[in-house]
DNA sequence: TATGAATGAGAATTCATTCAT
DNA sequence: GATGAATGAATTCTCATTCAT
């Protein structure tokens, strides 16, 4: 039983006293996504997310009441960017090739760079969507990312480029899956298949392979 | 007084303690394996698991030694029944489509059939992969797919069915992702999509998609 | 219902919880030497501590972080008392006769009016020092009674009282040893020897015979 | 949370299977001697002294009964085996001198190759003689060692040597603290005085210094 | 004579949370 | 707006000990 970090409590260390009600906030909802992105919602630790946001266990709950409301305050947080996000897209569906390609890519390169949305909708589900069910706020989120990929495949279709009969959906699910699994399991993966799929070579490879199975699967 | 059937009851009134190593110990397992796929590792819980076993906290310690060991007992025997299924696999891969295919509806069949593989390895990686890196024995299964789809690969560019230049890993990925996304998420999907996904007819409905997805994407 | 005395009672009934960071450190501390004296660290409980330091469990990992650090804290107040007392002692060392027999009665009485030095240290050494060895502050506390007991046996050297070649270290261990193995050995020394060697005039006539012994052994 | 030592139950290790009565015994009481010199009462384990003992906590009961009984056991054993030393003793009390010099030799030289002798009596003390008190076993030991002590001193007065007034019981004591002190206490002491105590070189020089200061506390 | 399985009481430690200022 | 002190209910784990064979 080594004593490799002091937990006990030390007269009056004194950093930071912020009196910034807002900066305050944000710093303990930073440090609260990541904490919960590393350790899932029962491995979090409040007194790690008020460390590490420099704040307090105290002001966590000043400001967002319990562990729970917290995390469902990150959850969505994470859920209202990626909307955000996809608000921003601007595809040229009049291309619904190129359209389809940059939404590919647009997927790929969010799930990439947003490891914690990755984490936190894995943990979620783990979880079996009780806090998802919980959240008014998530529900009214919108997503519009269905209906821009609607429009694409509907001109595909037209253009006779696309093959009749997609869904919506399905095409949706293919493109998200293919992009968030090697993401969510590549600590497994990279166990079994031997491979570093973190290397940015790889994951270069990776996202034109998934424009690859993408395109095949929707051709005319 | 508890209801006191026909059959006189000895002193014992315990729920059960049999004098049978390998049935305790398997009973705490399964239990075990049952909170760790409901809960993850932090949230699942000792005395439940015990209670579920019929046994007691004392006899996991006694058996397993740690929460820790239990888990990798059970991450284990996880992986080590896929890979035994795996291994039963009889493809006749002269006929490389219906292999594929019959690969695919493997797949599928099993992650369907064992959420708490699922579970587990989602947990595994959101704990970033920190217990199968300890195991040497999950290292040393053998998970004789890759093999399998390799062969089935070959013989479908040598029949002049897929196209050249497929990569078994990465077709492997692609089969992986499109099954255990579906799964792994379904919480969050079912939110977003709108869908009862695991509805029986949705389940066959994706089971095809994916088929047709991997043809497409193999095709030559 | 508990007796209600003239002042009224809020509704906190509790023993004692006040709201003072140093107190409550303070009477932990305190119950913690205590238990440790008494029971060594293996036989010491946290509850007992926390209950005879009106406190609870949970405070003594608030303010110590582990049963181990706790026990560090109490080892390194015992003998930080020790060193400020012998820093305290200001002894004539004009006359080497009175003040070697000062520093005697002064050690004598250390040890006898502070059991939980002796048994700590006891203790300490019982588990082979393992604690001290880790203690930092331990080994920078100063212990003056070498400088002092050196400059005594000089003087009296130079006097021509006390015989050459006396080393310092070597007189201090015997003066130590005299004192403390009969207070820490005090229960099967009792046994073996049939006496009550606690009795004050026990007492008492020990500390004559350790004067005795420790003139006869420096005299010229 | 490392996972050193495997502390789960394996299916049949099997190393010994001893069906010798009287050796199984005796292994155990060597490996719980040890046990409680090393750890002390509270500290030991009757894991341990089974595995090292090369035996079952099961059968710890099965010959001792319990731990308690274990350990007075171990503690009559080592009392008894210094009192058939002291019986062996066989000094000229004719030479007062050399008999006293020799009794100091060899005392030291007791504790010095029977560290359990003094660690076990340093734990019962800690723990104020409780056990001591309770074996009728004990105090029936002979202890002729001061028996003899006191002839030697008769025998040094009479023939001048030794000065008048000594009293057997406190000579004993002042022997006996010199050679215990220096070892029960050499943890502490080699880290105070910053000497390495048990340095063979050291040892024998404290055995001079013992001489010495026996001699010259009874010297006529 | 021996043993593996089982147990209950307790041990240290943790954690989210609330109180008082 | 902020903080340090305090808490109670768990939670993992340990330990001496007994049962059944």
């Amino acid at each position: 039983m080594p004593r490799t970090d002091c937990k006990a409590r030390m007269p009056k260390p004194k950093a930071a006293a912020p009196r910034d009600a807002e900066k305050t906030r944000a710093r303990i909802l930073r440090a609260a996504r990541n904490e919960f992105m590393r350790h899932g919602y029962s491995g979090a630790r409040i007194e790690r997310i008020s460390r590490t946001g420099r704040s307090s266990d105290r002001m966590i709950y000043y400001y967002f009441g319990s562990k729970e409301a917290l995390y469902l305050d990150v959850l969505e947080g994470v859920y209202a960017e990626l909307g955000a996000a996809e608000a921003e897209l601007d595809l040229d569906t009049r291309h619904p090739v190129a359209a389809l390609s940059e939404l590919v890519t647009f997927t790929w390169h969010y799930y990439l760079a947003h490891p914690e949305f990755v984490a936190l909708l894995s943990n979620e589900n783990l979880m079996r969507g009780r806090h998802i069910a919980k959240s008014a706020t998530v529900k009214q989120l919108s997503r519009p990312v269905l209906g821009i990929l609607g429009t694409i495949l509907a001109e595909g279709v037209r253009q006779k480029l696309f093959c009749r009969g997609l869904e919506v959906n399905r095409v949706y699910l293919t493109l998200a899956a293919l992009g968030y699994f090697y993401l969510s399991n590549r600590y497994t993966l990279s166990s079994f298949l031997g491979t570093e799929l973190m290397h940015p070579n790889q994951c270069e490879a990776w996202l034109a392979e998934i424009q690859r199975v993408m395109l095949a699967s929707v051709a005319a």
